[in-house]
RNA sequence: AAUAUAAUAAGCCG
């Protein structure tokens, strides 16, 4: 390992990155995966040898870089702070980098941490740094955080760009604060910016998320209107909007609008109509769009079958179903777990305890981790049938496979016994 | 060499 850090010093300062990149990849993948916090590792022997070494503060980076590319998240944040602990640091662009895998990590908490060290260090964040901030903070509904982050980096002397404002406006329109958001869209062009697609999209999506699709209309109106041109996304959002309504006819009058307008819909978009036909029971004709798409060279996703699937369960058609389990398997497109989740809810909805332990045995052979949805829809299935002393078998299995029941699951049960008449035993 | 923003699926009761 002494003589790897001298050699990726080497390869870093004669930017032989892809030489280096590659012994990287394969150091740290024969790393133990849960570093010890008093072991030592890469970083320390690359901090030791840049001492015998010209020192080449990149390599550094590409270490960082290349614990993020094999999805080591806390490795890379690891190595961070044993850095800054010696008085280093990674570059900006690097510690953005790092900022962004934990964020998809959902390790907010380490976002911060990272973004407060990078503060102490007298990094100067840049733009993407503040965004990245600001995204963490409206991912955990913390908008008045998101905002102070703002102030801040306007503080700094960071002038915040359409994306920074698109992540907020995305965050409020998350926790449907819309009176926010649209004022956002505002400042946007007070500061003699101009908003975008993504602005425009994010806005119609929060306001068809509270069920204000009029105005989401409106919105997308004046979007046409300023001369901008909505994109699949666009469509597909404002469509959603409309089949969450009930507005079917609007929703395939906007597909063949977006085709006029020469933009495609994509598996997105075909997902959400298929998904609106079948709420209203029309499985046939979802199964129709569904040909249709592949005949446009769309591939359908698991997705798409879980959703045609979902229709043909409404309609009590399970042998269709199945066939349509089969043509997955048959087209290489893997079940998820809620596809089977959807199976074995109308299984249970029907009655059939039966079959749908079946499906549920065929998804944990598959290796499918049955999570607290499935165990919910069978336990609620038990309870509806007035077997409750299944249903607590089945609480107990998950218990044992350390799935964590939620107000769902106890709820399902606490139904169950009421029903049974064991008002007691619900009680506790 | 590497960095930030928007759209779609499942469970209880109603």
């Amino acid at each position: 390992i002494h003589l790897c850090s001298i050699i990726l010093h080497i390869l870093s300062r004669a930017n032989m990155f892809k030489a280096a990149n590659g012994l990287l990849n394969r150091i740290i993948n024969a790393e133990p995966s849960s570093p010890s916090p008093t072991g030592v590792t890469v970083v320390d022997c690359l901090m030791d040898t840049s001492k015998e070494c010209e020192p080449s503060p990149m390599v550094f980076d590409l270490l960082i870089d290349a614990y993020v590319q094999n999805g080591k998240v806390m490795p890379a944040a690891d190595a961070f702070y044993r850095l800054k602990k010696r008085g280093l640091m990674p570059s900006l662009l690097c510690c953005n980098t790092l900022l962004k895998a934990l964020l998809r990590a959902n390790r907010i908490d380490m976002v911060v941490r990272v973004y407060e060290s990078m503060l102490e260090a007298k990094i100067m964040p840049d733009v993407y740094t503040f965004s990245t901030v600001i995204h963490a903070f409206s991912k955990q509904g913390k908008l008045e955080e998101a905002k102070r982050v703002l102030s801040e980096m306007e503080a700094r002397g960071c002038n915040p760009n359409v994306v920074t404002y698109n992540t907020l406006i995305h965050g409020y329109c998350k926790v449907g604060d819309l009176t926010e958001a649209i004022g956002l869209k505002e400042a946007i062009c007070e500061k003699g910016l101009v908003p975008d697609v993504f602005t425009y999209s994010a806005l119609v999506n929060g306001l068809c998320k509270v069920r204000r699709v009029t105005e989401a209309r409106e919105i997308f109106v004046e979007m046409l209107e300023v001369g901008l041109m909505p994109n699949e996304v666009t469509y597909t959002t404002l469509i959603d909007g409309y089949m969450k309504g009930g507005e079917i006819e609007e929703a395939f009058k906007l597909k063949d609008e977006m085709v006029v307008r020469g933009i495609q819909p994509n598996v997105f978009t075909f997902n959400t109509l298929i998904r609106g036909i079948c709420k209203v029971g029309k499985a046939q004709e979802a199964n129709m769009l569904l040909t249709e798409m592949k005949g446009m060279g769309l591939r359908p996703d698991r997705m798409t079958y879980t959703n045609v699937i979902e229709g043909y369960c409404k309609e009590g058609n399970m042998v269709e179903a199945f066939r349509l389990l089969d043509e997955m398997a048959k087209r290489n497109i893997a079940p998820s777990v809620v596809t089977y989740s959807v199976i074995i809810n109308w299984l249970c909805k029907a009655g059939d305890m039966e079959r749908a332990h079946e499906v549920f045995k065929k998804m944990v052979e598959r290796d499918l981790m049955p999570n607290s949805v499935v165990y919910t829809t069978l336990i609620s299935g038990h309870c509806r049938k007035g077997n409750t002393e299944d249903a607590f078998k089945l609480f107990d299995e998950m218990v044992r496979r350390k799935i964590v029941p939620d107000a769902f699951t106890y709820d399902s049960l606490i139904h169950g016994l009421c029903k049974a008449g064991k008002i007691q035993d619900a009680k506790k």
